[in-house]
DNA sequence: ATCCAACTGTAGCACCTGCTACAGTCGCCG
DNA sequence: CGGCGACTGTAGCAGGTGCTACAGTTGGAT
């Protein structure tokens, strides 16, 4: 099925970018063939499948997402953590990862494969990588997970709910918000 | 545009039973028409435009999941306050009205209409829902609307992250989390 | 009875979808 | 050289999409 890997992993990488800012509900071959300067006949002969070049590109944007949340330095605090957390999710980089990750989440809501499957995998090690940080942080380890899952739910509803409103005065209060509530966890 | 307003309106509600248990996005108007006894050109006649259908389809089930909030007894504070709300949103009943909205909040995320447009409307209307019921329980005005948003945003997530959770433990475990995170918030 | 408007079934348009059959072309190995 | 396997362009298939043109068929007001 991998005929030629780094022609793959190239078109990959393109069609992430493509999805990217594209969006994934839509997604066909041939205008992402075009895009990246092939054929829809081409991209089936190396992928297999559609579902197969989907699978491969949510794959790789999270990959992208994850290595961001794990170049972040650590953070003075929980509080400072879901600031930091929340500039990396809403920055104009990575804001598209999520983007994609919550329309492929929306595409298995009803169990449909490939994107169930891959949503759950990607949302475990985006969970792992959100504890990860908040550990480096110096967040004690049973408590990191439980705030992990509240900020990582909160930020996925801040996404879905007001997408064009990122840096408004209301989102940041809300972030602020968050971050008190979430702090208050510890105690 | 609306020739036969009770017709239109019972389609509607039957429309809104088949998106509900078959998903928005990949909706298309004769499988739609079938299950209802009709035909997609009945339904383009009376509706004009697949769009429009889709817009009544969403503000029927936001309809019905603003209802079910609405007719909440009070709960005995913010903390059960979230219980209860979860209650709702997690039933049987009306847990695919939320997976409904997610859809086309996913489906708006680009900005395309109308879904962009209906689903900030549904939002507002959405919250506004949560925003009084809190204060019927006893919260405050200024931070009842900020608890609002995070419990709105989570609850999202959660929704988002693992549809088929519904019910386990660690999902009890967050909401119960959450409850207490935004409790925090009064203090 | 007439006429008009509201309604509806049939058939089809133009376009798009993932995918594939066929016919090559190319480079490498013998 | 021959041949073989990996690759790729062309064309097309079968099915689906929203939507529409056309030809009725009602039902009620005149």
């Amino acid at each position: 099925m991998a005929k030629d890997p780094e022609r793959r992993e190239a078109w990959t990488r393109e069609a992430t970018d493509y999805a990217l800012e594209q969006g994934l509900i839509g997604l066909s071959l041939r205008p992402l063939a075009a895009a990246i300067g092939t054929s829809d006949r081409m991209l089936l002969y190396h992928f297999g499948t559609k579902d197969d070049l989907v699978a491969a590109v949510l794959h790789d944007s999270n990959d992208r997402a994850v290595a961001a949340v794990s170049a972040l330095d650590p953070s003075t605090d929980l509080r400072a953590a879901v600031h930091d957390l929340w500039s990396v999710v809403r920055s104009a980089e990575f804001e598209p990862c999520t983007r994609l990750y919550v329309e492929a989440a929306a595409l298995g809501l009803l169990g449909r494969e490939p994107y169930a499957g891959v949503v759950r995998e990607a949302n475990e090690r985006w969970l792992r990588s959100f504890v990860t940080h908040l550990t480096r942080s110096g967040v004690a380890r049973p408590l990191a997970g439980r705030a992990a899952t509240i900020i990582d739910a909160a930020f996925m509803g801040f996404q879905l709910d007001a997408p064009p409103d990122v840096g408004t005065t209301a989102r940041k209060r809300a972030v602020a918000d968050l971050s008190d509530a979430v702090a208050a966890l510890g105690r």
